[in-house]
DNA sequence: CGCTTGTTTCACAACTTCGTGAAGTCCGTA
DNA sequence: TACGGACTTCACGAAGTTGTGAAACAAGCG
């Protein structure tokens, strides 16, 4: 191994702490949050449950609830080749879809309880018209994400197109 | 006090907790998220410490860093009626325009980190490409969040005339 | 079959966060 | 300038989280 390399892995070990600790304070949970970024360094896409303890220093037992988020969220799935007893974690390539669905569904929520409130204050009134109108902030929040989603597919391909000319 | 009236402050009551407690599932710590929630169940959209302390049936300590907080991120204003020793609280008209702003600097500081990361890795590698993928995404998701404030401000506008009519 | 390797479960300990009570500080008022 | 009310600070205790080690479990392979 050569200096440059050792310099690569200290610099790649640091973005994947720098990038776990930004993603945690998104309110992800820890652990997920490093293995994500971890996963989003390597070339693959891939890694064992060993290369992920390994890599980030935590016990298997910390991988294994980690990732059993992880695959719940639907942001890895799980993969065993055959012939081996090694677990496979892939990053799946719509995380960021999923990731930007799973806020749409909280807004969702949001509208509910927001409605609730509305209901019980009644309209007619200053809080009531205050909570309908952030009802509508929030709605409109909702429809912004779903058209988001297909812009932002459009603009990929457009970029990347431009990013191989 | 009317039992209709009793009624509805339980149902007031009741959504100032469910909706605080969203927020709090939002990144939002939990008696900033409640303090404001009850700011927007007043007609005033103002509420003493006192008030909020009884409210709340927090101790004014709790309010005191809660509101300290809510300040420093301009979601509240601290008023002092002349001649008055009681701090007074207001809810700012522009809370979801600061919040919207805070979240646009928080993909600020994503892009920078993922910056490091393309840096590290190189835009020749698979790893380094995904990378430069998802600063763009973040990167697109930034724009949008801009035009999608100016948006807001023209819908809100045919909203609230429409309301009206 | 039993061994080996890899994963999961579970109870515990460390850490962090959170809200409180009590003491302290500030400031207008008499 | 002394009083009183209101806000703030601080140290503590409670509660919840988080990651670990150890043991149980599962599955290929000799």
């Amino acid at each position: 191994m050569t200096r440059v390399t050792q310099r690569d892995q200290q610099a790649v070990s640091q973005f994947v702490e720098r990038f776990g600790a930004i993603l945690s304070d998104t309110g992800m949970a820890r652990m997920p949050a490093r293995i994500l970024a971890a996963l989003l360094t390597t070339d693959s896409g891939k890694l064992t449950s060993a290369e992920i303890a390994d890599l980030l220093q935590i016990s298997p037992a910390a991988v294994s609830g980690a990732v059993r988020y992880l695959t719940q969220v639907r942001i890895v799935s799980r993969e065993r080749e055959p012939g081996s007893r090694r677990d496979v974690y892939r990053m799946r390539d719509d995380v960021w879809y999923e990731a930007t669905f799973r806020k749409d569904q909280m807004l969702g929520m949001i509208d509910e309880v927001l409605s609730e409130g509305v209901t019980a204050l009644g309209t007619h009134t200053d809080a009531g018209a205050r909570l309908d109108e952030t009802r509508e902030f929030f709605r409109f929040c909702h429809g912004e994400l779903g058209s988001m989603i297909e812009r932002w597919k459009a603009h990929r391909e457009k970029w990347i197109a431009d990013r191989e000319s």
